[in-house]
RNA sequence: GCUCCCAUCGUCUAACGGUUAGGACGCGGCCCUCUCAAGGCCGUAAUACGGGUUCGAUUCCCGUUGGGAGCGCCA
């Protein structure tokens, strides 16, 4: 009876990990890998791992670090062992390699980094795989101690096998063959000692006891000579699954041109993290037909059975939907500690949070981000100044007489509350044979300084007596 | 060029080999309505192509075409 891999190697408490290079922020694409991750932890009780690829010691910097931080941060992607920083592990990597030099599994590289360019590039030219051609593991005993002993900088390649295949095992896109000779002598070591990334990723997933690789699809070419790394090594395959890439709306790798690709840019344009996490989730993955998950729900449900096997294209319309729904659904309290960041930035000091709270509920509905939000009830913190045309077409001949009416009657109210406020304006609907849209339209341009906003007998409310009579006051 | 992956409405996706091919976003229309939304109802639109296998293919196999990824002393 043959056991298969899967069983084989799995654990009773599954560990799963994050690995981006600090190389930037934290994009889309990173975040959803994240989530399958944190996802899938959650849901076995298992652990979530995060680990920073830095080994790019050119490319890696600390702000990008932090900005990968404060990515997970907002999405609340909690993290239960972590951040491990591969440049804090070399001696281990190093251990690994001294093994496998012992045992012969890899070899020194004299080419230098300009000689391999030259091939790879005459190799392209003729129209072949570029390939490295083996000129040092064929050197001799001899010719090798030579040109150590003179000094000569070299970096260690991995001999992979030249016959045979190698096989991957992915969850999601079934079993992936590849034939050993496809795959070359790849560098483990550079000549200034430091490892590279396939090798890393393998000693970490093995010394992390990683049982689940789940990382873009990009990686799946990567994943041969991985395995081949694991072999040699003596350890054990864990479970693999490459998620398919997001793709811009011209079907090209998502980046920049598409629009904003950071996540915390969605924070700033006043995206709901849950909302995000929602759209991302959705993004390659399904439960039948439904559409909206709470956190819970996600945790329950996801699935890597159920992830979507072909690309997918990043649709911030629909992400903009769903924020709106996740706007709808949210407590008001949430949301007007929420939005204060948002009127702070539109210059708002002085904010009297029980009128915001106010303010965020009879708004809450007609939009779909924070920023909108902010624009809907800005006009609560601050004097209105509406547009010359909006003036000219909204206070006329015939409405300024209506608007004195309005401020005699709203003056003498009592108590001042909806329902008065809104017999004020159904009666003078009656009396002047005007439709209410006629009439209430020249007040929420003079309460709002704008032609949309939440309905005028709420905001005449909220803000209040004398506010509201001094803002008509000036266009009668 | 070589290797690998992929292919259902414009987009995200559903469909034990048997469905009028379903849902969602968007778009259009109607209703509601103080503006804008929200909500309700209706509509729009897809199995890339060609061969097989089968009583029957969106579904399984092969090919073509198209797209993506990899081929770094990047990760």
């Amino acid at each position: 009876m043959i056991i298969s891999d899967s069983k084989m190697n799995s654990t009773p408490k599954p560990r799963l990990r994050f690995a981006p290079s600090p190389t930037g922020h934290l994009h889309i694409g990173g975040a959803r890998t994240a989530l399958y991750n944190y996802l899938l932890a959650r849901q076995t009780g298992g652990t979530f791992i995060l680990r920073i690829e830095d080994t790019d010691l050119e490319r890696s910097t600390p702000e990008s670090i932090q900005a990968i931080l404060n990515g997970m941060n907002w999405l609340k992607l909690k993290w239960d062992e972590g951040p491990f920083f591969q440049t804090k592990r070399f001696d281990l990597y190093q251990q690994h390699i001294d093994k496998l030099l012992k045992e012969g599994k890899v070899y020194p590289c004299f080419c230098t980094a300009e000689e391999l360019d030259r091939k790879r590039k005459q190799a392209q030219s003729e129209k072949r795989k570029p390939m490295y051609d083996r000129t040092c593991f064929n050197l001799i005993k001899e010719e090798v101690r030579q040109k150590i002993d003179a000094g000569q900088p070299y970096c260690i390649r991995f001999k992979s096998p030249d016959s045979g295949e190698t096989v991957v095992h992915d969850v999601i896109k079934g079993d992936v063959v590849v034939a050993n000779k496809e795959l070359d002598d790849l560098i483990i070591r550079r000549t200034d000692g430091s490892p590279t990334y396939n090798f890393t990723v393998v000693v970490d997933d093995v010394t992390m006891a990683i049982t689940h690789v789940i990382r873009g699809d990009d990686h799946l070419n990567n994943t041969p000579r991985q395995i081949q790394l694991y072999e040699a090594l003596g350890y054990p395959l864990p479970i693999f699954a490459h998620v398919p890439m997001i793709l811009g709306s011209d079907r090209q790798r998502l980046s920049k041109r598409h629009g904003a690709t950071s996540v915390i840019a969605y924070k700033e344009m006043g995206y709901l993290p849950d909302a995000l996490l929602n759209y991302l989730a959705r993004l390659g993955w399904s439960y039948k037909d439904q559409e909206e998950f709470t956190r819970p729900e996600l945790i329950e449900k996801f699935s890597l059975k159920s992830c979507s096997v072909s690309a997918g294209v990043f649709n911030p319309e629909k992400l903009l939907w769903l924020n709106g729904v996740y706007i709808r659904k949210a407590k008001p309290d949430d949301l007007t500690t929420l939005i204060i960041p948002f009127l702070e930035k539109k210059g708002i000091q002085h904010i009297d949070k029980a009128v915001l709270l106010e303010g965020v509920k009879i708004s809450q509905e007609k939009v779909k981000t924070l920023v909108e939000m902010a624009e809907m009830v800005d006009f609560f913190f601050m004097e209105v100044e509406p547009d010359e045309k909006l003036k000219v077409k909204f206070f006329t001949d015939e409405t300024r007489p209506i608007l004195k009416k309005i401020i005699d009657r709203l003056n003498a109210l009592d108590p001042w509350a909806h329902d008065p406020i809104a017999a004020v304006f159904n009666h003078l609907v009656v009396e002047t044979a005007l439709g209410l849209g006629k009439i209430a339209q020249p007040v929420r341009v003079a309460l709002t300084g704008r032609t949309v906003s939440a309905g005028v007998f709420e905001i005449i409310r909220i803000l209040g007596k004398e506010k509201t009579l001094e803002r008509i006051k000036k266009f009668v």
